[in-house]
RNA sequence: GGGCCUAUAGCUCAGAUGGUUAGAGCGCACGCCUGAUAAGCGUGAGGUCGGUAGUUCAACUCUACCUAGGCCCA
């Protein structure tokens, strides 16, 4: 007779294969199809809220691996908010204005962009970006996050538009903005600034020229020991700093020189003369201005010359010496001409220098001007008079020659340097300030506000707290004026009579109300007489004409804005939001304007915590480019492994630091998945007789190892939903892996096989068992979901409908967290089975030793004889009727002696020494155990005492 | 060049306040089982804790420097 049959053997439709790529998407449409999302939002109703409000990824481009990174980590944490209680809801939101998006439309359009007006171009821009957040939301939702994706919001819906407006009213309306310089990238054939990536770089021939800027003190004063201390400079004609220049038309916009400060100066006389230049620098300069001979007359630091004052060329009587970090020894003379209207560095430094206290060792106290004497076209303006009128690149040699007739100049030759040019007409561009709008960090304390905000917000990691703090600290005013096209525009006018500015909060919030009805395109379809209030007048002139402001907003504004666009909205407790998560990138991006605007607006952080993840590399450490070839992509894990891969990844990373990725790497997450799954599978696979209602056995009623099993899952439960509520994913998995591997697969289970295979199928024993593992594979089923989303609703669907409490939710992602058993609190009991696995693992061990020495094979040939001293014999003779099972032997015997023998399988600190022999009897047809009884019984002469009995 | 950060077995991670032979899981090797079977079990081998120099009775843990790498800025 086939005994086989008469098993409980396990069964399941659960496949062992998982086919994630084929499977998910079914999973995703059964999602979608029941209102998943929508169900658990309406569930949670009138539950505490938990917001974490997204930040919107730039719509262009497919996904890459960080944004998968970045959804599945805000992903877990709403669904594990969500089975802790809380109503976690999220709405998905698209950064959609923007330079790179009107740069690739532009592109597209080559030649015959000029034939196109702004509200065409805009409308290009706007399916651009339409489309790419389909295709991103689909990419997003195929990684199995939950959200309202079908109302997310995106920064150029007519409302959002609508309120970036409003919100720029409210920093009108509380002076927070004024109208300044700030040098741009220029082009002076286009008439227009461009950015940084609008620009080439290319070879140019400059004229180099070393221009002296003569002290204002005569050299007897600059001899003294006030000043340089070197008597002989006194009888000299002049001492001047030097400067190099590959720009000479800019030093009509000259208003001071920089010097490092921890740089040695050298004073060198040659002839009559002297010049103040860098050490290091004083042969090159020498050789570059033709100075045959010259002599060191002494050195100082950079920092010594700062206030002193100097003659320029052009314009003003004198100007300052500053210092700064930035000048480098790498050519020049290490004194560096600043013209703040026309380069970045000079500009910073300018504006460090107007304010308190530096302010102070200005001449007369008063600050540097930023002078920009060339107009739209690149011309001299009357400003500079002589030149008035000519290209400035043309000036050049004029400018020189003037130079020289003034005997400032003391060498020129000519250079080939890479040098910017326009990206479309090739021509050199020049750095020019322009007038654009700014918010001051300083008007009404904006900047100690924010500071103080910082300190209230919990930064995870905690790091994160220094790097924004630092950055508020130092940022110069915020510039939120580009010179494009697609974006909101600064909804302000200037008079066409007097040319004053109209910014106006009632103005604006009348711009605002139309664009809720028609987008931002308004500001471009209408004129400004359509735009403002019917008898709009100039406060300055009484002018009734106006025109419209250029320039559109900074898009970092504009997502800036979100907590007001889009969290306000919502109502009550939304703002400010529990969470923001987003690359740590973002302390300078998003996590930056968005405190900037909400400290403007409403005095406070829009959020309560940060926090902040790496970047993904390769398996090396390495930035993953496309030139390196070691770029992984989401699209590509997802078809060969699934996106649940890619999710056990996110969550088993550090990814507070940089976190890596590989093809090595994703091997191991499918194997860890496997081991889970096939723990999951064989739970379930014995559940198939399982119903709960009817079956389930009370804790306290259950076999002590049962209990222990409990305890067990009573541990992984609290240790989980801590690792969650810290955002402690890594430990999740951990706690999930080990429990699956070592306490269920190579403990609970395997000993469980012969009594949930053998015993008659509705005895207690068999029951008890079965109730502890609908208990752990339900709870693994609910601790996994928030990470292992798809395989948990798999396991969910699969698990015996019915619970002793009442019907499961239909979604796993429905149901709360597990809470642990209260049994098997003993001390004692956890001292005694602490023991018994001891035990077990030394038997194991003895066990092996015997398979090497062929004396058994499985572990069911095996009799184990402990020979124990007390207390220890007593404790396993109590337990002598488990051991067996537990040991997975034939036969177990426990002998007493007095005292442990030299044996090599003594284990002094358990107070044994273990035999293993070849269990006597024959092995059972049914139960494979090795027993004296088998054959006692005549119906049935192949099987054990116990067989026979369970066939009953 | 500046600010912040990282570097523990092949891989992913643990290792309060410095103190006995540095841990886990996976992978790997070998063996067992064939009633979780493209599964399951057991045993074992892997680490000069990135490098160097210090502080200390004692450093993976503290300090400095170096190397490699990352983000932001210039």
């Amino acid at each position: 007779m086939d005994y086989k049959t008469t098993l409980n053997l396990p069964r399941t439709d659960f496949p062992m294969k998982a086919n994630l790529p084929q499977k998910e998407p079914e999973r995703l449409a059964w999602w979608d199809q029941e209102r998943v999302y929508d169900l658990i939002q309406e569930a949670r109703n009138g539950c505490p809220r938990y917001i974490l409000h997204d930040g919107p990824p730039y719509a262009n481009g497919h996904i890459h691996i960080g944004h998968g990174l970045n959804k599945i980590l805000k992903d877990i944490i709403i669904k594990s908010k969500t089975m802790a209680g809380f109503q976690a809801p999220y709405i998905p939101g698209w950064d959609c204005h923007g330079l790179p998006i009107e740069h690739q439309v532009t592109k597209q359009l080559g030649a015959k962009k000029k034939d196109l007006s702004a509200v065409q171009l805009r409308k290009l821009c706007r399916e651009y970006a339409e489309k790419f957040v389909e295709i991103q939301r689909d990419e997003f939702r195929r990684l199995g996050v939950f959200g309202d994706w079908e109302h997310p919001y995106l920064t150029m819906d007519h409302a959002y538009e609508a309120a970036i407006v409003r919100e720029f009213g409210k920093f009108v309306e509380k002076g927070r903005v004024y109208k300044g310089l700030k040098p741009v990238l220029w082009c002076t054939v286009d008439q227009t600034a461009l950015a940084e990536a609008e620009v080439e770089y290319e070879d140019h021939l400059s004229p180099s020229v070393y221009v002296k800027f003569p002290f204002t003190v005569s050299p007897a004063e600059m001899g003294s020991d006030q000043r340089l201390g070197l008597p002989t400079v006194k009888e000299l004609k002049a001492v001047s700093a030097v400067i190099w220049t590959t720009t000479p038309w800019t030093l009509p916009a000259n208003q001071a020189i920089c010097l490092h400060p921890d740089f040695d100066y050298a004073i060198l006389q040659a002839g009559e003369e002297a010049f103040v230049v860098a050490v290091g620098l004083e042969d090159a300069f020498a050789k570059a201005c033709k100075i045959e001979k010259f002599e060191v007359l002494g050195k100082k630091k950079g920092k010594d010359f700062e206030g002193w004052t100097c003659h320029p060329p052009f314009a003003k009587k004198e100007v300052p010496i500053l210092n700064g970090d930035f000048v480098t020894l790498e050519q020049g003379t290490g004194c560096v001409h600043i013209a703040p209207g026309h380069g970045m560095d000079d500009y910073l430094l300018v504006l460090k220098y107007n304010k308190p206290p530096y302010v102070d060792m200005l001449p007369d106290r008063k600050p540097l001007e930023i002078l920009v004497p060339v107009n739209n076209a690149g011309r001299f303006t009357d400003d500079f008079p002589e030149f008035a009128g000519q290209p400035v690149l043309e000036a050049n040699p004029g400018i020189v020659e003037v130079l020289k007739a003034k005997g400032l100049l003391v060498g020129e030759k000519k250079l080939e340097h890479t040098y910017p040019h326009c990206w479309r007409c090739k021509q050199p561009v020049i750095f020019r300030a322009t007038h654009q709008w700014f918010v001051s960090m300083e008007e009404a304390d904006l900047r100690q506000k924010a500071l103080k905000e910082i300190d209230r917000v919990q930064w995870i990691p905690e790091r994160g707290r220094d790097r924004i703090y630092g950055m508020i600290l130092n940022r110069p005013d915020w510039c939120l004026s580009r010179q494009r096209m697609w974006g909101t525009p600064i909804p302000v006018f200037s008079c066409q009579g007097c040319s004053t500015p109209l910014a106006d909060s009632k103005v604006i919030e009348h711009i605002s109300v139309q664009m809720q009805e028609g987008g931002a395109d308004i500001w471009f379809s209408r004129s400004a007489e359509e735009l403002l209030p019917v008898g709009t007048t100039c406060a300055q002139c009484g002018h009734g004409s106006f025109k419209k402001e250029h320039d559109i907003l900074d898009v970092w504004f504009e997502s800036g804005v979100s907590h007001a666009a889009v969290l306000r909205p919502q109502g009550e407790g939304w703002y400010p939001a529990d969470l923001y998560l987003e690359g740590s990138d973002q302390h300078r991006g998003w996590f930056h304007s968005s405190l900037l605007t909400s400290v403007t607006t409403d005095e406070q952080a829009p959020y309560r915590a940060v926090l902040t993840h790496g970047f993904v590399l390769d398996g090396e450490g390495k930035k993953m480019s496309k030139s390196a070839g070691n770029v992984v992509i989401p699209q590509e894990i997802i078809k060969e492994s699934g996106a649940e891969i890619l999710r056990l990844w996110v969550a088993s990373q550090d990814y507070q630091e940089d976190l890596r990725i590989s093809k090595d790497i994703l091997k191991q997450l499918t194997d860890a998945y496997r081991k889970i799954r096939n723990t999951c599978r064989f739970l379930l696979s014995n559940l198939y007789d399982f119903d709960a209602a009817v079956h389930a056995v009370p804790h306290a009623d259950l076999p002590e190892l049962d209990q222990w099993a409990l305890w067990r899952l009573g541990q992984l439960i609290d240790n989980v939903k801590k690792g969650y509520v810290q955002f402690q994913f890594r430990q999740v998995v951990h706690e999930l892996d080990y429990f699956c591997s070592t306490d269920m697969s190579a403990t609970y289970l395997d000993i469980l096989k012969d009594r949930l295979y053998t015993f008659p199928a509705n005895s207690p024993l068999r029951r008890g068992s079965q109730t502890v593992l609908y208990d752990i594979v339900s709870a693994l089923a609910k601790l996994m979901a928030p990470i292992l989303s798809f395989t948990a609703e798999e396991i969910w669907q699969v698990l015996p409908g019915s619970t002793v409490e009442g019907s499961k939710p239909m979604s796993v992602h429905l149901a709360d967290f597990p809470e642990s058993s209260t049994v098997f609190q003993d001390l004692e009991l956890h001292t005694t089975w602490t023991y018994l696995f001891q035990v077990r693992s030394k038997v194991q061990f003895a066990l092996e030793k015997s398979r090497r020495d062929k004396v058994i094979g499985s572990s069911l040939d095996a009799t184990v004889i402990l020979l124990s001293t007390e207390p220890n014999c007593t404790l396993l003779q109590r337990y002598l009727t488990d051991l067996p099972a537990l040991f997975i032997v034939s036969c177990v015997k426990v002998e007493a002696v007095a005292s442990l023998p030299g044996d090599e399988l003594v284990d002094a600190s358990l107070g044994l020494a273990i035999e293993v022999v070849k269990a006597e009897g024959t092995k059972c047809d049914r139960c494979w155990n090795i027993r004296q009884d088998v054959g006692s019984q005549a119906q049935h002469p192949t099987l054990c005492g116990r067989c026979v009995e369970a066939l009953r």
